[in-house]
Formats: structure tokens, C-alpha cells, sequence
DNA sequence: TTGTAGGCGTTATCAA
DNA sequence: TTGATAACGCCTACAA
């Protein structure tokens, strides 16, 4: 038998609306009243009918995380580390967190979002992965839906966000390799509409330029973000005329996709072929070679953007930081370092 | 502007209880009026309103999965598995999917469960990690609440869930083992309390004798599941005086940590020491050298879980059937097959 | 300081 | 085949 308001008041003699005034904590109601309720509340393990109350306030206390679509999926372990973020945080501002996932189609991307909004399944959302223009911006600021997100996209919006300083991130890698003495860099990586993939790939060439090195079309391949992609793209690589003796990846994922393939390839990584790759996911010390890579502290990340999201949720007004990210340099032995 | 059926049913002129039929497939309303709805209801985008219905139906269409406490939490790739698995099954079911972590506190995990359960957030749980004697079982049978499992607990209580047939898998592994020329073989288990710790240990113990090989106590550690614990496990190991050949641990978590110690120790995986996992995650495929194991349909298995509890929630009696699942040896470079 | 009552959006019961 | 209407459990004017 499920507890009710109406059982505490029942059994106290008072109306339900004390009952509910002394749980939530509202001044005009007696101490002496507020006790007895509380009391008998914890008593009787009274826990509020979320659906009611939900209904009533309109509004769920949830926050929504819906993986975008043409992600391989939770296999990622950008996710799962940014989930972990999540998770950690939600609760500390009492917010439920809501996950799913897009699978490959943007259609039931849109859907589900729609959905969201529509049955008001969460109070507002978290987004990742933001392309250069991004659908979900719009509509989510059209329908008034507050919401929060790794990068900026070109809408014209403004929205809280963290930004990554991915420019100096690449900056310091492609400096690091030179150091190296790898000369022949080739890049790796993912759909071009991904602000990210925009950002990497112009820090590659911007690093380029300030090495002293040109830049040859030939050798940036596009891939998923995916291991598989990196695979792939490596073995393709190897074909080339030239072929590269470094691979910078978009991503840790597509890096350990690469090392696989070198792996299979016979190639000594970190002499013959460097390898490195962006976002510093807690696998990309356990390869082998450990993996360079430039670390931003995802789990972190996602905190901060729910913490961003639930300042907004309360004050109805989005918080004006937009924190800057500077990623950093972890030198492994897959670039030869030590 | 949130639609609702009050509004579709002023548009159409007639009774929110018509509109309402209409939308549920109820069969006492006229062909015409439905059809005159349902479409209206597509052009003004409305979608049910959660809370209302969930209030009024005294049912959330949701599930819960809390993560067990004392486990690495979703860093482990086993959990990430289960939750695709789950993540796929439960919106072909309408079901939505909680999930929440307890932490490290068990004390925190039975707050989550209460939680949960009092504010009715969610239909129906998805349990693993069963302890010997778990007390999530007796809390939620006696509460009434449906749940499944992946393993049975001892505490008399009858339930869904899907068995695996741990005795059959560790005697291949054993027998394999001892094929390739080990011996001395040691076991890094888990935390004694779980189904799983006692089971896989047990038939160690079993493949042991039908190798003809004595049973030395000094040859078994415990861990907590975590590659972290497989490392110490493994450096610690290496001090005995006649150090093991062999290392099967009790899931591949625990065996990436063991990997990692022998590489630092230059020891050569496959040859000098033999490594074997338990759960068969993707990742296992990945390591260098790639990591002997008994491989689980982990995603699979959380996928029927999902199924047989939707059935459970839909037809009020539990399934009657306990699936039984034989782990597949995966034989690879850590134990020395090519 | 307390109680009464209306309503959040749905579904289900009972008449019409 | 339809329409009123009463809940579901909670919150909050407003009245007492």
C-alpha cells in the first residue's frame, strides 16, 4: 500500500494541505505541526507520487541526454565517460537524467526530441557532438527548452556552453611530434558537419603551418569517430606512395582503431609510425603503446554542463559563462615520447 | 503551447472522452470520428502529457536499472554492455529506461531502491550482480514490485532470470589451459559475497581436479572486479615463491589489470604467463596480446532480461522460463593459441 | 495557523 | 456511439 499525503494527514488529523505545506517547508504553518508531520512522513516512509507532482508543478525535474545520432553508440567511450559525468551530478541538484540513444538515423533523432518536448519528459537537455549547424539548436530555443552543450554551433544562438581550446590543444601536439622528428603527418577524421571535426582538422593544418610543413590534401582521410573508421583509414594509408609517418585521430577511438591496424600491420609504433589521439578517454593509457593524446577532462565536462543546466533550470535565466577548455598534451610512448 | 486533448477536442467538437478513445484504440467509437482524431492529433503534433497518464494509470511504462554499489561503476565495460542491451530492448517494449548508480555505500543503494520504489518511478527492475544472499530480492518481492536477474540468489525467493553455466565454461577454460602446457595456475576472483565470485571460483576449483591438479589456496586473490585490483592481484602474485604460470580472473576487468602488471613486468603474455578472462567484452578482443576468455552474450542477456520483464509488467505472472546460457571459450594470445 | 476547494491532463465509469 | 464526471496525488490561492 503506497503512502499518501492524505494517510499522514489522515492519521494526524489535519488536512492534507498542512501536510503538504509542513513536507515542503512553507513558513506560515506551526513548528509544533511540522514536526509531528515529519515525523510521522519518515515514519510511515513517505516518498511523494512523482507523477502528481509532476503534474501539478509542471514541470519533471528530469534533464534529458539523447545520444546523437550517427555515433556508434555507447561503445564510445567518450559516452560513457560523459555519462559518468552526468550521472555524478544530476543528483546533487536533484535532477533526474534521462538517456537514450539516436541509433544511426537523424529522423528518429528529431523524433525523439519532438517526443521530449512534446510529452515533457525533461525539463531541459544536454547536448554533444553540436554540428556546425545544428537543428537541435533551434528548435530546442524556438520552443523555449533550456538547454546546455559542449561547443558552439553557427546558428546565431545563444546558449551556455564549454568551449574547447582546440587550436592550442593541436598546436602543442603537432609541435611535439615535429620534435620527434615525424615528418609526414597525416590526419584522421570524422564527419565534416561536427564543429569538432572542423576545429581538429584546422588546428592540424594551422599546426602544419607553424612547423613549417605544408599541407597535402592526400593525406586527411574522413572517417566516424569510430575504431573501425581508424582501422580502415590506416590500412588505406599504408597504400599511399608516400605514406605517413605520423597519424593524428580526431579521437582516442579512431587512435586505438589505427594502433590495431599498425599492430597488424608489423609496424613499430612510436618509431616507425607515431600515433595520436584527442579527448584522453581513460582506455588511451592501457593501450599498447599508451597512447599521446590531448586530454580534456570529459567526465568534468559533463558535470559542469549539468551544473550550467540546473543554474538555468532554477533561475530561468541561462548563466552567462561559457567556461574555456584548454586540452593537454599527455606525450606516450605511441609518438615515441619516453 | 502544449497541446492537449481538451484542445483537439474543442477543435473537433466533441468530448475529451471521445478524443481519448479514440487516440487509445478503444472500439466503442465510430470509425470516422477516430479517423477525424487521430489525424488532427498528428497536425497539432500532440503527444500524451507523461505524468497525467502515468498518475492516472498508477503505471510509469518505465524500468529501473541501479547500478550495484561496490562495483567501478560504468567504467567497466560489462555495465556498458548490459545498458546497449537494455537501451535497445526497452523502447520495443515502450518502456522507458532509468538508470542510476549507487555508488559505493550500500546504504545509499537501499535508499535508491526505496526511493524508487515509494515514488513509483518505475514499474519493474532489472537486477545483476546478484549477491549469495541479496537483500533487493526480499525488498522487492515483498513489495510487490516485478523484477528479473541475471543469476539466482539463495534466498528461497522465486524469480525470472537467466542462469549461466559457469561449471561447464571454467572446465573448457581449465582444460585448455592445462592443454597448453600450464600448471600452475592461479584464480584473481571478486568480491565473495556475489553469485558470480563463488560460481566462477567454484568451478576453478572443479576444473582444477579434472586437470588432475591440486587445489593451493595461496594461488587465489580477491579483487573487486576492477582492472585496478587485477594489477595489484597480479604484482603481488608474481612475489610467491613459485609464482603462477596461469592467471584466470574472474571477468576481463579484472584480467586488462593483469595484463597491464605482467606487460610492465616484461614478461612475455602467452608464453611465460598465461592470461584468461570471464564475460567476453568487446574490449577483450582489442588487447595486445588479444585476451582468452569465456565470452557472454552480455548485450543479448540484457536484452531478454528486458523482454521477460516486459512480460512480467503485461501479463502480471512471471515468465516461468530461467534461460541457460554456456559461456564460449574465445581461445587466444594470452593463453598462447594463435 | 489551518482548512476548503479547484485543477494539472488523463483515463475509466456510468448514463444517455 | 457519445458525453459528463469523478478520480489519480499533489500544490496553492483563498477563505476561515
Amino acid at each position: 500500500m503506497k503512502i499518501t499525503i492524505r494517510q499522514i494527514a489522515e492519521k494526524l488529523n489535519i488536512s492534507i494541505a498542512a501536510v503538504s505545506r509542513a513536507l515542503d517547508g512553507y513558513p506560515d504553518i506551526s513548528i509544533e505541526t511540522r514536526q509531528r508531520v515529519l515525523e510521522t512522513a519518515r515514519e510511515m516512509g513517505y516518498v511523494p507520487n512523482r507523477a502528481a507532482r509532476q503534474l501539478r508543478r509542471q514541470k519533471t525535474d528530469s534533464i534529458g541526454f539523447i545520444l546523437p545520432s550517427g555515433s556508434p553508440g555507447f561503445s564510445e567511450a567518450f559516452f560513457t565517460e560523459f555519462l559518468i559525468g552526468m550521472g555524478d551530478e544530476a543528483p546533487r541538484h536533484h535532477l533526474d537524467l534521462l538517456v537514450s540513444t539516436a541509433g544511426s538515423s537523424p529522423e528518429r533523432e528529431k523524433d525523439l526530441y519532438r517526443d521530449w518536448v512534446r510529452s515533457q519528459k525533461v525539463d531541459g537537455f544536454v547536448l554533444n557532438r553540436i554540428r556546425l549547424n545544428d537543428w537541435r539548436v533551434g528548435y530546442l530555443a524556438e520552443n523555449k527548452i533550456p538547454f546546455v552543450a559542449l561547443e558552439h554551433s553557427l546558428d546565431g544562438v545563444e546558449y551556455p556552453h564549454i568551449e574547447v581550446d582546440t587550436i592550442a590543444g593541436m598546436a602543442a601536439l603537432m609541435k611535439h611530434l615535429f620534435q620527434q622528428g615525424f615528418r609526414q603527418i597525416a590526419f584522421i577524421g570524422g564527419p565534416e558537419d561536427l564543429k569538432m571535426q572542423v576545429e581538429r582538422l584546422s588546428g592540424y593544418r594551422q599546426g602544419l603551418a607553424d612547423c613549417g610543413l605544408s599541407f597535402d590534401p592526400e593525406l586527411v582521410f574522413d572517417g566516424d569517430l569510430s575504431a573501425e573508421a581508424g582501422y580502415q583509414a590506416t590500412r588505406r594509408l599504408r597504400w599511399l606512395p608516400n605514406p605517413p609517418d605520423a597519424l593524428v585521430c580526431v579521437n582516442d577511438e579512431t587512435a586505438f582503431g589505427a594502433l590495431h591496424a599498425l599492430h597488424d600491420l608489423g609496424l613499430e609504433i612510436g618509431r616507425e609510425v607515431a600515433v595520436a589521439g584527442f579527448d584522453g578517454v581513460a582506455a588511451s593509457a592501457h593501450t599498447s603503446p599508451a597512447l599521446t593524446t590531448l586530454d580534456i577532462p570529459i567526465p568534468e565536462i559533463a558535470q559542469t554542463l549539468v551544473r550550467m543546466l540546473s543554474a538555468n533550470l532554477v533561475a530561468g535565466i541561462p548563466a552567462e559563462k561559457h567556461p574555456l577548455i584548454t586540452p593537454r598534451l599527455l606525450m606516450r610512448a605511441s609518438t615515441g615520447a619516453r
